[in-house]
DNA sequence: TTGCGTGCAAAGGTTTTGCATGGCA
DNA sequence: TGCCATGCAAAACCTTTGCACGCAA
């Protein structure tokens, strides 16, 4: 659905492999190409983000924006571990950490935007933003 | 909540100015900075974004970020238009727009996601990306 | 008067771009 | 071979920070 423009050269699977392996986890394009020199590669970070920008435009991956300023997070869209049209994501705006959430409930959401709305969610980017269990029970305040 | 630390200044009031007349329109932080520039304020960028981190803490405006590498945008959050404990807020990703959808379904996800997964949404924060109805007709793609 | 807020400028970090070279098809 | 992808470096961009001064309380 976009592989008109598509070589398929070693750094490109590079890339791909290091989000492949990360297991559903959120990582930056720096921490990629970070990876990616520890094995060795010599790939350089221009192309990382060159890559990456065209793996979410393929779908393959999917990318945050937690915040401003913040560097975007990347992670491997066809991960099993994480089902896109399932699981929604929410970020702790205390502690910054980043849940998966696995809910139906959630799914009908999209439904309901869509036909109601009109709006078509894209579940790999939006992001809940709140405070989550732990730091709502050390903060009373 | 937070009035702790808190002068009366004129470039408060000139921030959160701009941010009133905007009527729910989303502005980024230069944007502001120009909006006053024009309006023959001498107010300094980085007291905008000062001012701006301030009331995003105050929950008084509220950011949001749209992409990577593209400037956060921000928003006034005491807008009567939009009442915060119903209405969530969906931006497409094609055109940047920013739609409103008051919708009791959405308010019910928070109360469902608070008492069974333990986190609280914060409507104000929280975004939906996705495709609006607009851009979809447009894009058969 | 005290201390926060401001302004200017510089730094910080992420992401993009230009250009010559190398590799895929 | 033709054209895209790469690598290096520099640029662009948004945002933050340091420091001295001004202003609110």
């Amino acid at each position: 659905m976009k592989n008109s423009t598509g070589y398929k050269t070693k750094q490109r699977s590079e890339v791909l492999g290091v989000l492949e392996k990360s297991n559903g986890e959120h990582i930056t394009a720096k921490q990629v190409h970070e990876r990616l020199e520890k094995e060795g590669s010599t790939i350089g970070s221009a192309t990382v983000y060159r890559q990456l920008e065209k793996l979410v435009e393929e779908g393959l991956v999917r990318r945050y924006s937690l915040g401003p300023g913040e560097a975007a997070c990347y992670s491997y869209a066809a991960d099993e571990s994480c089902d896109h049209d399932h699981c929604f994501h929410c970020v702790c705006t205390k502690c910054g950490k980043l849940y998966h959430v696995e809910c139906d409930h959630l799914a009908e959401i999209a439904g309901h935007l869509a036909s109601e709305h009109g709006f078509t969610v894209d579940p790999s980017r939006t992001v809940f933003y709140g405070i989550c269990e732990s730091c709502s029970k050390k903060s009373g305040e």
